[in-house]
DNA sequence: TATGGAATCATCAT
DNA sequence: TCAGGGATGATTCCATA
């Protein structure tokens, strides 16, 4: 049977939210900040709604670069755990949808705003009946959260991934498998999903601008300048070839924080006072989810940004706070020994993630 | 010298 | 240019047998 998957993905999600919450910025242009703390617009844009991006204002871009594109848009600092709570009962209504299999999973959420659906079986691999579901999706999100979001269907995980940027907002794509070759060839190497800037430059550089020329250039050539796993995925993507499931993400392998200083400094003590601050936020995540941690790393990014990391790996699994800040201030201070330059940013992240089990301590017997 | 795990680096995408 | 934060996967490094 023909395999179809369905892409969702949240317009503006942030924005679109904040939008609802508060009627007064209907209209208006809002850009949604992740700040530093230094000073007032230190930090970059996560999301900004359609009135905002009219006047140029991207995800990504500094604040300050922003409000200099438009001094009328209003800055709103995110409200990350409100919108995990809103991203819950969204997933819940996409997941609904998604074929219920005997083997193999059938949704995967791979942010806060976009999942995967596996519709192969309930629509019988017919492209209509897939469009029917994609609208029946989007009808149910309006209703229940009064929220938009935009759909794209494809014979692959890819091409779903894809499409679903075609029409936005609000909007929905479906690119069946004869429609493959004149939806991708045209395009620009960066627009495929995988591709960012670093790969696109050189791609470039290569002579490769559009996923035709990737389609049809020497696969030993890209296996060369790429590596075996990447260019082979390279030859791959680009013929809209994209064998890979739909998984169930078991949340993610590791936690992590970071954030930036009040002031650059070597001075050991307001840095620890951050790194106690970002510990703790980590632990309190990883007990939410009833886990243990085995890898400890600390990365800093110093004045000139450039960025360090360092790694320990315990013989065995942890989940106290105390633990994380002896093994983080321990490779803190290499780091600070190591360096001539001040530190901007510090973070902390936890990996190697595992069910707390088996950790009886002496009072279990 | 092969191998697997640890440490680091690069990339993505928002 | 200006420069926040989070996560993943690939590559490189290293200890052990």
């Amino acid at each position: 049977m023909q395999r179809i998957v369905l892409h969702v993905d949240m317009d503006y999600f942030f924005a679109a939210i904040e939008e609802r919450e508060k009627p007064e910025l209907q209209g208006k242009a809002v850009v949604v900040c992740m700040l530093s703390g230094r000073s007032g617009l230190s930090g970059a844009v996560s999301t900004c709604n359609y009135v905002a991006r009219e006047s140029g204002i991207r995800a990504g871009m500094s604040c300050s670069k922003a409000k200099k594109l438009n001094p009328e848009a209003v800055f709103l600092p995110v409200r990350k755990d409100f919108y995990t709570s809103v991203s819950d009962r969204v997933m819940q209504i996409f997941r609904s949808y998604a074929d219920a299999r005997e083997t193999g999973d059938a949704f995967e959420q791979i942010s806060i705003d976009e999942a995967f659906l596996e519709i192969t079986e309930k629509t019988g691999g017919d492209f209509s009946l897939a469009f029917e579901t994609g609208i029946q999706i989007k009808n149910e999100i309006k209703d229940k959260e009064k929220l938009t979001c935009s759909v794209g269907i494809g014979p692959n995980k890819l091409i779903a991934k894809m499409a679903s940027s075609v029409q936005k907002p609000d909007g929905i794509t479906v690119i069946s498998p004869d429609k493959i070759e004149s939806f991708l060839f045209p395009l620009k190497v960066s627009k495929l999903w995988g591709i960012g800037n670093v790969t696109a430059r050189k791609l470039h550089e290569m002579g490769i601008v559009t996923v035709k020329d990737l389609a049809e250039h020497d696969i030993i050539n890209l296996i060369s300048a790429f590596g075996k796993t990447r260019g082979i995925w390279l030859k791959q993507a680009a013929a809209g070839i994209d064998d890979s499931p739909v998984k169930e993400r078991g949340g993610t392998e590791q936690i992590g924080r970071i954030a930036t200083l009040p002031e650059d400094t070597l001075d050991i003590n307001p840095i620890s006072q951050l790194l106690d601050r970002l510990a703790e936020d980590v632990i309190s995540k990883l007990d939410s989810r009833g886990l243990s941690f085995r890898t400890v790393t600390v990365t800093v990014i110093n004045s000139k940004f450039r960025m360090y990391t360092k790694s320990r790996t315990l013989n065995r699994p942890a989940y106290s706070k105390q633990v994380l800040l002896e093994v983080a201030r321990e490779i803190l201070s290499e780091l600070l020994s190591e360096s001539q330059t001040e530190f901007r940013r510090v973070g902390v992240r936890i990996g190697q993630l595992q069910k707390r089990m088996g950790q009886k301590s002496l009072f279990d017997y």
